[in-house]
DNA sequence: TATGAATGAGAGTTCATTCAT
DNA sequence: CATGAATGAACTCTCATTCAT
């Protein structure tokens, strides 16, 4: 379960710390931050308690790279989405397609994530959960930015009905994550994602 | 600050109680409920630590009182509004402005349930924690089954075109909520509460 | 073995918080600061490990307030020495049996206290530790520029020979610390603070 | 920075040794013993942990390896001043002033070293430590026991006034280590052992 | 020989909970 | 009822030491 991708490398190369990755990645999707114990995680990963921290400093950065290494790939493809040549409409399926992905695939993490983020750095805390904080932020501003932009660019070419596009954006994104949450999306993201774009497109109402 | 109500009976009957709800309250919302601590509670509530247990068995027991006791004039509202004698998107209009409402002023603290719901009773918790978590999932299934109940009443009669209503009514839910967390939701309610409905009702494509 | 006064108060106030710091007296004094344990420290005072947090925020600040508790009374007793109405000598031999007495009592955990100074508040430590260096310092400062004021006032009144007051403050001192370190001084006190002044002054009174 | 002397044989033979007991020296010197970290040695001495390991069998012997390698020649060094065939208080002149050189020099090293003697084969530790605290005691003995000699010899002459040398002795050396500990002692080291021989000779000595 | 990844015993600290007063 | 001193299980993190390469 190498959930980036496997080191091209040598057989062996970071496997313990790939191996506590994937272990937290367990744990923290399952009991949430707090919840998560050290232990439980070297237990899954088949390491020693010092091994984690070898490769990471604490407990709150194990977690922020674990985030940071998965949201990595997904943000770079948002921005291909983002800047391909294609519709303002099709490239709004594209970018609810990759959100609902993601967040069908790493959702439970994520739901964490979500809520600690308010916690970390809040407080007398050290300034490296102040700049997590920070971090996690822009990602979630980064992706609704992404949705907000095309909005933009669908009103200018006038497909797109003019509206508040900050606060709708906003809303698609509530919906795809709350989709994901809640374990709608069965194999086929991509029919769940015409159902979302459907809804918002043209509405509820009968006409 | 009686969140509630205040107690009918007599002026001092419960005040303990009370001032360790409302201290609760806040911290709560402040931290969620792992980085609350019981001494900060009495900090705020003024009270003894031993006082606490006196009224809640412990500090999951405390959470799941305060939650319910806020919750429980919000469900009744929400009776009252599906059995209505309106018209279902009146209803309708009526159910957003009530949620949009109460997440809106509780939003911290049920950002906090919301979350840590997942986490009671997962392992060999106590089995209190088991039916806690039934109830608050029970919770959010009456709010969300009331927006779905006058779809399906909306279809009946025709003014709401057909959908998968559960997913709809979802999808309504976590825009309304995602509102009032992300506090786009100023003075006036009902006028953010008009906003998600048309969007929800007319979509946002231009015809 | 309470080691500053018995709580006059009632039979068990404090009790738990003198046991400890009777305990930790023991240890620290026996092992130093580092290769004492807390765990260590409970067993011998006969309580919880929590409760060593109720009284101190931790194991520096537990050391410091022994310290402290130890040292004031003779740093009073230094004071009442030096403003006292007598001879310059009788002065300083009342002050070299005082340093003598207290460094042959409590000199294993001086010992220690003399060595860690050092290392408190050198790296990225708490600022509280900075504190107490300082106020580790000004203690010995305290403890010397006693002596030096009054190899100043004697050399004013011509019964000291001039000479590096500074110094030669320190070399008293240093003889008085290295004859308690070593266990050199039996029951009779008066008698090694006598040696030791005898061999000072032949070397620096006029003749 | 060899700090005895460099290996006579190969360029290359022990180097790696060296580097490690010269690292280890500068940061014992400067943290004592518990706060220094072998990581620590070896980021300055610009080797691998294991190589530690291979020249020495653990931090305790480290350390006692690197002491014994200071004091070989200083010890060499007394034993030839107190043999030396000249006047009795000449050799005490010498033997000051090689102390004082000696404390002056390795002062931070040996602080340390005189207080985790104490530490060393204590409780269940390895009898290996108690051998430790047993050379270090003897060490200590040997320094003092110098002095004693001498003062026994000029007493027997007549040169030095009947007193307990063993106590004298101490009071000399605690002098003499004071001195350099507080970094009284300039460039001129011969002037500084001046100054605590004519404080200690015009108590002392005959007239 | 030199290395450094892996290890785990052990330490300090937190905090929900209890219970005698 | 109200209290808060006492408690210890649980947790994070450190660091000397080992050993396969």
């Amino acid at each position: 379960m190498a959930l980036v991708r496997d080191s091209a490398h040598s057989e062996n190369f970071g496997s313990k710390r790939r191996q506590i990755l994937d272990a937290a990645y367990i744990v923290f999707s399952r009991k949430g931050f707090h919840r998560t114990t050290i232990d439980e995680i070297i237990a899954i990963a088949d390491t020693g308690k010092g091994t984690v921290y070898n490769y990471f400093v604490n407990k709150e950065q194990l977690f922020y790279t674990l985030t940071q290494e998965i949201s990595q790939p997904f943000e770079a493809d948002l921005e291909r989405a983002v800047t391909a040549d294609t519709e303002p409409l099709d490239k709004l399926r594209r970018l609810v397609t990759l959100i609902l992905s993601f967040y069908t695939k790493h959702g439970d993490l994520w739901r964490v994530l979500m809520h600690e983020m308010r916690g970390f750095g809040n407080d007398g805390y050290s300034h490296i959960s102040a700049e997590m904080r920070d971090k996690y932020h822009s990602f979630f501003k980064r992706t609704i930015g992404s949705i907000e932009q095309v909005l933009t660019e669908g009103i200018a070419t006038g497909v797109i009905r003019p509206c508040d596009t900050v606060v709708t954006a906003h809303g698609m994104f509530s919906v795809i994550a709350m989709m994901a949450f809640q374990k709608y999306v069965g194999e086929d993201a991509e029919a769940a994602a015409e159902r979302v774009t459907e809804t918002f497109f043209y509405g509820i109402v009968n006409k």
